[in-house]
RNA sequence: GCCGCAGUGGCGGAAUUGGUAGACGCACAGGACUUAAAAUCCUGCGGGCUCAACACCCGUACCGGUUCGAUUCCGGUCUGCGGCACCA
């Protein structure tokens, strides 16, 4: 008899399916958008880890394929980004021909998995076809005054030499190369993200996201409630606006404290306090944020000026301090030490004064020696608010300060809008031309794309210019809405700009006429199942949520949200968890194993090292487990195929067990224990062919459950137990309960609830039976008065007993 | 500091709503087949006590609680990982 030859199978397969696809869009069945996060297309290849995602992704395709569905699964390239463009600096090789490589042999690596990609849909971000709506997207925002140019201090990573958004600062380093992050003054673009904050919010609640996720997007835009409150500058005519959301301690307020970078910080310096002022202010200027976030001990200065408590009328004295952040809020605070940590602190260390406004269980302290920072207790020492309750009263004084002219009941995100330009070359050209008489004006839509022209000199200026800038034939221009002369827009956009909308590209990626169909996106679009790593929960996924909520304000979509359910697949680490990379030398590429073992085999080991949403160790060794499984599994098809033994009762069983178990694991994504579930169903059916064998039904119904694992040897079994047309064509089957039911059980017999022994018995045993059964099973060993009984049918009976 | 997740054999990991802890696999050990090896098949495999078996005892990070019964629920502690980090 033949024995299980992967390579054999496996290629015969793979020419097959090439020319006759499994996955055809007949225009009847539904649709399912499975997608996986699009690769960078790096140098170093795959390894293992990458596989696994594509690997859960293509299972529950082929799972949904098998259900009926027709299937949108496609791939594509993020292409435009940094790798490629340090690279050109090096080597002087055009990012282009670098790109196009690397997507050719990553491509040849993905062919291995043999997913059912359909690249027809393919295409690279940095397609001139596909970036034309990406600065038509962009033309679109300026055009409803989304996209708007603003010189500010912006993050500035000094490796990379270019200014970054807030979501690639992570502890104060650049997210991409880590080295430290510092402020510089540039004219940016930006996006007008926060305009979306609330729904961006609120919207979370639609989504069928891992929880930790939405706790992520949800903390990032940081929405909290509160009151902005005017504080008058004694003897002067400017207002003091603050944030709080503690307007339930503002009797408390001892002092005010504004960000040097506040515009009234040097105004409220008096003739004494102005050298000690300006310097103060410029110091701070010369921190990084990285500084700012080290300096463990609190600096500030007194400005010599005082606000009026609203409240309490009393005087204030205003100072200014680096821990509050100038782009939160107001950039001024209020400041009540005897309820907050940082203004407390401030306090001790400038011998400010500290009135205690909230008494814990209704007892003031006597001398504060901590704050106490709950909104719980009784208010004291606040005129007309004495007796209240703190929490109480927090959610009521915005609305009493705005109805008596103090301020108003108002929010506050930490979601800041998005920098969007970068002075680098290998990006999308911000498709706008500046007119000394028209201003910013936009490139005709009818102009796009806006090509990214070849440059001599990849190098960064590192002066907050694009290497575009140096290329004045390109440059120098003339205003498309005056005919004067203008200049291009140097700067180029983020990395994620493509990533934001490509999901809506691959169902009419050749569509020249619309970024796409509307007809079509309304029929194959949203994404249904969206999988990648968790490193994405705040970057590209909230982008991309932003893009698609605004192409649906314009009406060129009709949903809002662009990914129903998102999976985020757990890393696979080399030894000790460390995450592989090229240059800690501890990949494993997949070519070996596939070579070895084959295509499926390594599938299926890619789910059994693990649950999917975790991270797993990577340990080549467990591989001969999953290759010894399938080679078994073939054998026994291929003894047993042409036996014609009729089904048994038990054969039955197992066949709708099986079912069972293996389509809720999979429904729960429990992917590791569907692989070891099959080993077990294995043996189960290795020892019925072995005790007079196994019935064909039985046989067929295992290969369909396996196709979506191991697609190559299910369709080889498939055609073996006589199917004439493909495993996919087949329907997943349906598990019937009364089929499945034991009509004997395993009991465990517990004395005192530990169990003594195990016996068979019925299933639907009576108690007074079954508890019968157990004290003759325990015999001698039942000393004692049973004082309780317990029964649970086919589980276990315990006899409590007492001397 | 705050929030979230996790801790089970030599290892990866299983255990519907509390109901036989350690499925499945790896590694290891012994055996069968073989001139031999590989492959394959069979057996064993948490710890203690025991020559051995039965029995008994301990055991899901640690301490305590609820329960006839806890890996699962509750309270506290420790450790590891992830996110946020002066957001007023």
């Amino acid at each position: 008899m033949a024995k299980y030859n992967h390579r054999e199978i496996e290629n015969k397969w793979r020419k097959i399916w090439k020319e006759n696809p499994v996955n055809v869009d007949d225009g009847q069945k539904p649709k399912y958008y499975c997608l996986d996060m699009f690769p960078y297309p790096s140098g170093s290849g795959l390894h293992v880890g990458h596989w696994r995602g594509y690997v859960i992704s293509d299972v529950f395709s082929r799972y949904k394929l098998l259900n009926g569905y027709y299937l949108i699964h496609p791939m594509g390239w993020d292409s435009f980004g940094l790798p490629a463009e340090n690279y050109a600096i090096k080597m002087g090789t055009h990012p282009a021909k670098t790109t196009a490589e690397n997507i050719a042999s990553i491509k040849t690596q993905i062919h291995q998995i043999n997913a059912l990609y359909d690249w027809e849909m393919e295409f690279s971000t940095t397609d001139p076809d596909f970036y034309k709506w990406t600065q038509w997207i962009f033309i679109k925002m300026f055009k409803e005054g989304l996209a708007y140019e603003k010189e500010m201090p912006i993050n500035w990573c000094p490796s990379c030499k270019t200014g970054l958004a807030n979501e690639e600062v992570v502890n104060g380093a650049c997210e991409r190369c880590g080295d430290p992050v510092t402020k510089k003054n540039l004219k940016q673009w930006m996006l007008k993200i926060t305009k979306y904050a609330d729904r961006l919010l609120n919207d979370l609640d639609k989504l069928d996201w891992p929880e930790k996720v939405k706790k992520m997007q949800a903390d990032w835009i940081g929405k909290s409630y509160g009151a902005e409150v005017d504080f008058l500058v004694c003897e002067r005519e400017e207002k003091i606006k603050v944030f709080t959301t503690r307007p339930d301690t503002l009797y408390g307020a001892t002092f005010m404290v504004l960000a040097p970078e506040h515009e009234l910080a040097a105004l409220l310096a008096t003739s004494e306090t102005k050298e000690a002022v300006d310097k103060y202010i410029y110091e701070s200027s010369l921190k990084s944020s990285v500084d700012r976030l080290q300096d463990k001990e609190k600096t500030g200065i007194f400005t010599g000026s005082y606000a009026i408590n609203p409240l309490s009328g009393e005087k204030l004295p205003i100072w200014l301090a680096d821990y509050v952040l100038a782009d939160y809020g107001t950039g001024a605070i209020m400041c009540v030490p005897a309820h907050d940590e940082r203004d407390f602190e401030f306090a001790k260390k400038f011998d400010l004064p500290i009135v205690q406004v909230i008494a814990k269980d209704g007892i003031e302290t006597p001398d504060m020696t901590e704050p106490y920072c709950e909104p719980h207790g009784l208010v004291i020492n606040s005129s007309d608010w004495n007796g209240m309750e703190s929490a109480l009263l927090k959610a009521e004084a915005p609305l009493i300060i705005e109805k008596r002219g103090l301020g108003k009941k108002t929010t506050n995100f930490k979601l800041r809008d998005w920098v969007f330009s970068r002075q680098r070359y290998w990006g999308e050209p911000i498709p706008i031309v500046h007119c000394p008489a028209c201003g910013c004006v936009p490139v005709p839509e009818e102009e796009l794309p806006l090509l990214l022209p070849n440059v001599e000199s990849y190098q960064p200026t590192g002066t907050g210019e694009s290497p575009l800038a140096a290329i004045t034939a390109w440059v120098n221009t003339v205003c498309p809405s005056c005919g004067l002369e203008a200049k291009r827009e140097t700067n180029t956009m983020p990395q994620w700009a493509g990533s934001s909308w490509y999901f809506l590209r691959y169902i009419d990626n050749k569509n020249d006429e619309a970024l796409v169909d509307k007809e079509k996106a309304s029929k194959y679009l949203p994404v249904d199942m969206y999988i990648g790593g968790v490193e994405h929960a705040v970057l590209h996924l909230l982008y991309s949520r932003f893009y698609t909520k605004f192409l649906f304000d314009l009406g060129y979509v009709d949903f809002e949200e662009p990914f129903i359910r998102l999976f985020n697949q757990g890393m696979i680490t080399g030894k000790n968890g460390v995450k592989m990379s090229k240059s800690k030398g501890n990949t494993v590429s997949p070519d070996d194993l596939v070579r070895d073992y084959g295509c499926d085999s390594l599938r299926l080991y890619e789910l059994f090292v693990g649950p999917p949403e975790l991270d797993s160790e990577w340990d080549d060794r467990g591989i001969e487990g999953v290759y010894r499984f399938i080679a078994k599994f073939y054998n026994l098809v291929m003894e047993n195929k042409d036996k014609n033994t009729k089904p048994t009762k038990e054969m039955l069983r197992i066949r709708h067990k099986m079912i069972y178990d293996i389509t809720q694991r999979l429904n729960n994504f429990s992917l590791n224990t569907v692989v070891s579930g099959f080993m077990e169903y294995n043996n189960k059916m290795i020892a019925l062919a072995r005790d007079g064998g196994i019935d064909k039904e039985t046989l067929i119904t295992g290969v369909i459950l396996l196709a979506p694992f191991a697609p190559h040897l299910a369709e080889e079994l498939f055609r073996e137990l006589g199917g004439k047309e493909s495993v996919f064509s087949c329907r997943w089957p349906d598990a019937c309960e009364n089929l499945m039911a034991d009509d004997e059980k395993e009991v465990a017999i517990q004395l005192n609830g530990k169990t003594k022994k195990v016996v068979r018995m019925a299933a639907d045993l009576s108690q007074a039976d079954a508890i019968k059964l157990a004290k003759e099973e325990l015999g001698e060993r039942l000393i004692g008065t049973i004082i309780k009984e317990i029964y649970v049918p086919g589980r276990i009976v315990n006899l409590v007993v007492r001397d």
